[in-house]
RNA sequence: GUGGCCGUAGCUCAGCCCGGUUAGAGCGCCAGGUUGUGGCCCUGGAGGUCGGGGGUUCAAGUCCCCUCGGUCACCCCA
């Protein structure tokens, strides 16, 4: 746009190039996540990225998210689709079409996308991690889920996260409060800000989500779930508090927390991040969707999943300092003063062998080279000249505090890396130290 | 969709209020100091249509208008 001689391409608004060394930092905090859940049974799912426009209005066709942010567009054969908002509609969309066994317990990492104007911590393509569990009716599932979100941000070394906790009750008892949330605010429509009013007309319950003053004390009288629940929802609720009570999850009631999507039944909770700010705090949501399977041609079937927002994870990382990007790591680097043909076949050979070895090209002065390789974070340099050449060695440098050097027969090299330092041949865990 | 703030070197920014010769700094990059040795230090160098367009003026990075982009917030959400 600033050149209008040349085209100069950027990428798209609220659409971002993760560089190296965040995109390391992201792998290894899927890496965690991955085997957090794994441990417990879950397996990888990865569904498309764009779907069938109904699937997604089926989950919340009185949600900003269906409604106005959705990036949706007529295909090239006049069907409607749409790149995925979020992740659940679309596993619970494969679970009815594949109909696996159950318990279905699965996980997943990607990209979903919102049309709507990035800010801090939300983008038009943004990451999720997160589970979904279809077929079994059970609090002790709900426990297990919860937990498991818990262990994973302590994996990760946050400390300031909060889990709210709340029910919705079955779906006649949504039903009901919803009618009685509906009632108060109509008898208090003169406290109520314009957007509250707008949004009361489509979904009443997502009007006790607002964070305007203007309408906290309305909201604040407002009936709460308890008041209208169902014995066995009751039941439900209390099994589900019992167990992270006894797992020493803990926990805050949160009579009015109202997630996003229309498809929860019963337990709904989220993690607040108390070190970021409150537009931005949510770090991760879900709760039970018991009958989404059936709004999607399935049969009935219970479900329940959660979601965690990569993007936010890692700024409450940088807020509570830890979870760092990791540092360059390499074992070698060839640094060649004889052409090339030295850094050519060295780095080849030691790359069978194991080891991760990286080289300059197109050569450079000995210096150049030497800060090309202390710029790649290697353990070892390892120099070729002509000395090297006529006496069939190579020149093995320690990179790492002192400056001791060697000379050793070429033919000699893997096997003296090995048994200098051993760990560092290993391909190990992502290095992941708090910055 | 609405509002605030900001666009000057690869990055972070100064200069703009009070228009005036070749537009600066730090970091990064390249080279040299050390004709075969990185990190620290010193010296030098490359790198900028001052986001774009129009206007005012003898003169615009600086003033005015428009526009594009970024960012933060609202709405809403992860």
């Amino acid at each position: 746009m600033s050149r209008p001689d040349r085209t100069e391409f950027r990428s798209l608004t609220g659409m971002r190039d993760v560089l190296w060394p965040e995109s390391a930092r992201r792998r290894a905090l899927v890496d965690v996540f991955a085997a957090v859940v794994e441990a417990a049974g879950y397996r990888e799912v990865r569904p498309p990225l764009l779907e069938d426009l109904g699937v997604f209005l089926r989950v919340g066709e009185t949600t900003d998210v269906v409604t106005k942010e959705m990036y949706d567009f007529e295909d090239k054969d006049g069907s409607r689709v749409a790149l995925r908002p979020e992740l659940t509609a679309g596993v619970v969309r494969a679970f009815v079409q594949h109909s696996p066994p159950v318990p279905w317990k699965v996980w997943y990492e990607g990209a979903n996308f919102r049309h709507e104007r990035p800010q801090k911590g939300r983008y038009r393509s943004f990451e999720q991690v997160g589970v979904e569990v279809l077929g079994v009716d059970d609090p002790d599932l709900d426990v297990e889920v919860i937990a498991l979100a818990w262990r994973f941000y302590e994996a990760i070394g946050l400390r300031s996260v909060r889990l709210l906790l709340n029910t919705l009750g079955e779906h006649d008892d949504r039903a009901r409060y919803t009618e009685a949330v509906r009632d108060h605010l109509e008898a208090h429509r003169g406290d109520l800000s314009d957007q509250a009013l707008a949004t009361l007309a489509r979904n009443p319950l997502r009007v006790l989500d607002s964070k305007r003053p203007q309408d906290r004390a309305v909201v604040e009288s407002a009936p709460v779930i308890a008041d209208v629940l169902s014995a066995p929802a009751a039941e439900h609720f209390a099994r589900v508090r019992e167990g992270l009570e006894v797992l020493g999850v803990p926990y805050t009631e949160a009579p009015r927390l109202v997630r996003g999507l229309d498809y929860y039944r019963r337990t709904t909770f989220e993690f607040a991040a108390e070190s970021l700010d409150a537009a931005q705090n949510a770090v991760g949501g879900g709760g039970r969707y018991d009958g989404l399977a059936e709004d999607l041609g399935g049969p009935p079937t219970d479900g329940i999943g959660l979601a965690l927002g990569v993007d936010r994870i890692l700024l409450a990382c940088d807020a509570e300092g830890v979870f760092g990007a990791p540092e360059a790591v390499l074992d070698v680097y060839v640094v060649d003063l004889v052409g090339g043909a030295a850094a050519r076949d060295l780095t080849h050979e030691l790359r069978a062998a194991g080891f991760s070895a990286d080289r300059r090209f197109g050569g450079g002065s000995m210096k150049s080279q030497m800060k090309s390789a202390d710029r790649s974070g290697a353990r070892w340099a390892v120099l070729v000249g002509d000395d090297e050449v006529a006496a069939g060695e190579v020149t093995l440098r320690d990179l790492r505090g002192g400056a001791d050097q060697r000379r050793v027969p070429r033919d000699r090299l893997t096997a003296e890396l090995a048994g200098s330092q051993p760990s560092e041949t290993q391909p190990s865990e992502p290095e992941v130290e708090p910055t």
